[in-house]
DNA sequence: CATGGTGGTATT
DNA sequence: AATACCAC
C-alpha cells in the first residue's frame, strides 16, 4: 500500500429484476403472476430475447438472455410486456440521485446498478451495513422497489457479494474474509469471465475462483491477461 | 427450431 | 478499422 493511501469500503448496489419490478409498480395487478419484459413474443414465433423477468417467471425456468420463443414455451401464461426504456431511464435517475448522495466516489455501471465508494463517511464495516439498511429503506420508500447491496473492499468483491443473496439482499464481505468467499464461487462469477473464458477454463480443469488463482495474485493476473488462454486454446 | 441492442475495453 | 471479448 502506497503513503496515504486507504484502505476503501465498497458497496455495490444492484436493483432486483428492475424492469419488471417498475413495470409492477404501475400495474400492481400484475403482482403475484409472472412477467417478462423483452421482445414481442409473438405466439411463440417471435424473435428477441428476454431483457428481465421476475422471480415467478424465473420458477418456470425463465431468465434474462433467453430466446423470448423459448420463454414462450416454458411459460405461456406470463405476462409478456415491451421494453419501456425511457420509464426505466426515468426511474433510475431518481434512484441514483438518492445513491450519489451517500458516496464520496459514484460510479453509475448499468442502468439498475452502481459503485458507492463510502470510505471516508465510515469508519467500519458494521456503520457500512448500517448505511446500506439505509440506503434500502430510502429507494423502497421514496421509489417503491427493493435492491440487493454487497459491501466489500474492492468493487469486485462488492459487486459479486451483492449478487450473493437475492433479491432484497444485504452481504457484508471484509478484508480477511475475501479467501473465503471467493475461492469456492465458479470463475463465472468474476468480471470479464465471460461465456467464452468460462469455456477455455473448463478445458484446463478449472471451475472455481480457488482453482483459478490458488489466491497467488501473479497467476490470478497472469490468467486473466488471457495469453495462457489463447496457447492453451482447442 | 434458436439469440436484441448498445456500449465498453483490449488486441491486431 | 476490424475482431473478439465483456457487461447489462
Amino acid at each position: 500500500m502506497r503513503i496515504g493511501e486507504r484502505k476503501r469500503i465498497i458497496i455495490h448496489v444492484d436493483m432486483d429484476h428492475f424492469f419488471t419490478a417498475v413495470e409492477e409498480r404501475r400495474h400492481p395487478e400484475f403482482r403475484g403472476k409472472p412477467v417478462i419484459v423483452g421482445a414481442d413474443p409473438k405466439g411463440g414465433k417471435g424473435r428477441g430475447v428476454v431483457s428481465t423477468c421476475n422471480y415467478e417467471a424465473r420458477k418456470f425456468g425463465v431468465k434474462s438472455g433467453m430466446p423470448i420463443s423459448r420463454a414462450w414455451k416454458l411459460c405461456p401464461d406470463a405476462v409478456y410486456l415491451p421494453v419501456n426504456y425511457e420509464l426505466y431511464e426515468k426511474v433510475s435517475r431518481e434512484i441514483m440521485n438518492i445513491l450519489r448522495k451517500y458516496a464520496d466516489k459514484f460510479e453509475q455501471w448499468s442502468i439498475d446498478e452502481a459503485f458507492l465508494d463510502v470510505s471516508s463517511r465510515v469508519k467500519s464495516y458494521e456503520e457500512a451495513e448500517i448505511l446500506a439498511k439505509k440506503i434500502k429503506r430510502e429507494i423502497l420508500e421514496r421509489v417503491g422497489l427493493s435492491c440487493s447491496i454487497g459491501i466489500g473492499p474492492n468493487k469486485l468483491v462488492a459487486k459479486i457479494a451483492s449478487d450473493y443473496h437475492k433479491p432484497d439482499g444485504l452481504t457484508v464481505v471484509r478484508e480477511n474474509e475475501v479467501e473465503k468467499f471467493l475461492s469456492p464461487l465458479p470463475v463465472r462469477k468474476l468480471l470479464w469471465v465471460g461465456w467464452k473464458t468460462e469455456q477455455k477454463l473448463k478445458k484446463l480443469g478449472i471451475k472455481t475462483v480457488g482453482e483459478l488463482a490458488n489466491f497467488d495474485p501473479s497467476m490470478l493476473i497472469e490468467v486473466l491477461t488471457k495469453h495462457i488462454l489463447q496457447n492453451s486454446n482447442s
